[in-house]
DNA sequence: CGCTGACCTGACGGTTCGTCAGAAGTCAAT
DNA sequence: ATTGACTTCTGACGAACCGTCAGGTCAGCG
């Protein structure tokens, strides 16, 4: 699937460029080491404040005080504290890349729901560990929030292209029906996938193991994205 | 699928009578006819800022002030913004269940499509109609809020109890493989159903038009849960 | 050591929060 | 129509947080 990759990759270095390298203070300036050193403090702490608390009480002077510092720092990096969320999530987009990666392999052969299996324990893996922000990220995005639709679309382009073009591959040889929308297809995987990690803790309440729910994902996407029948 | 159905009826009337008959102050008292109305308001007044803002600066004052009572007034009714969005979407939780009594026919036949189509028609509309409001429900569940947690289990089982039923019967047939988790199953579509309709504005702008995206979950869900082929 | 620019903070006016005691509205009985 | 009992609403308040600014502190360099 060179095709795939080499479209991947493309993204992934200007997803670098336009949303990491940025990092200067409110006023513009770039910054040095002891700042950066502090900005780094202030989004860990923030970062752990949200996983504690949730987002709708994330008061930057809570933030401030776990750092050590005055709320005024915390203004000289960040315009409010969804700017510090939104600056996690571009990080999120770029550590996101290496599992979209996965994406750049044959799904189609013997071995290809072990490839999906693969895939699917990483990416709940990551949202297992990024939660948090992912779900602010989504939510902001899903409001029409501008800055954060395009971080989003930065952080599933690679799983779009790559997915799409699996389908695009399966309905080139028949196995899915022309019928479906092979974006919507993508999607719709994608959906699965950004929704069920949620789901997890209800799940496993009723006996269905995290285990079990990665295996019925990978199959599902499996057959959605190749069109390899569920029996 | 009368087993479903049967099992659908109860819990709809349990729901009704656990989220929405304790209508009272917060102090406790039952509340008369005047009450009720102004807690409309403020819930209306709630429900439609937080679709022009978004839930993280939803401020009380500002429902206060537009339905043009004091801020005081709405501490009567509600602990706090999220005590009013948790209302609302316990409301939600009653008002979707017509859609899932959709679910309680079934799909196997020739015109299971045809019932499929329908289905995500309507849930999608649901979205559409209740965005903002879902979009918390489904945040601060995720955050392990226990009172939203509540909220969505009410709001989601319906479906899940429909759609488990149909993928056991598709396994109990052989179409789907035992090696998938009915309820993670289940679980998936509705994941892919409660996010899809959040991405519809990004595939418009790259020419999937609603319809198209409407076919194509419907055929997805279709064969997720019939086991019926993608081809 | 002292200078310079980068970084941080105390302190402030302004806004919102959440809570009372009591004012205003409602209604049935007279 | 008036009274009285009850429900509903609000003005006003202390506390907390916001976001900004002028000025203080710190690190590195000559």
């Amino acid at each position: 699937m060179p095709d795939s990759a080499v479209s991947g990759e493309v993204y992934r270095e200007s997803v670098s460029d336009e949303l990491v390298d940025d990092v200067m203070a409110t006023d513009g300036r770039v910054i040095g080491r002891r700042a950066i050193q502090t900005r780094r403090r202030l989004l860990d702490v923030t970062a752990s404040l949200l996983a504690e608390r949730g987002a709708l009480d994330l008061k930057v002077i809570d933030v401030a005080r776990e750092v050590g510092a005055s709320p005024a720092t915390f203004y000289q990096y960040f315009a409010d504290v969804e700017d510090a969320i939104l600056a996690l999530a571009a990080e999120l987009a770029i550590e996101v890349q290496p599992i979209s990666a996965m994406l750049d392999v044959d799904w189609s052969g013997a071995d290809g729901l072990d490839r999906a299996r693969e895939f699917v324990a990483a990416y709940t893996r990551f949202w297992d560990d990024n939660g948090p922000v992912l779900r602010i990220l989504m939510l902001r995005a899903d409001d029409r929030d501008e800055r954060f639709r395009v971080v989003r679309r930065a952080y599933s382009e690679p799983f779009m292209v790559a997915m799409v073009t699996k389908v695009r591959m399966a309905q080139a040889g028949g196995q899915v029906a022309a019928a479906l929308d092979a974006e919507a297809t993508a999607g719709a995987v994608l959906a699965a996938l950004d929704r069920l990690p949620n789901y997890r803790q209800n799940f496993e309440k009723r006996g269905t193991s995290r285990d079990a729910m990665i295996e019925t994902v990978a199959r599902l996407a499996h057959t959605a994205l190749t069109g390899h029948s569920l029996s």
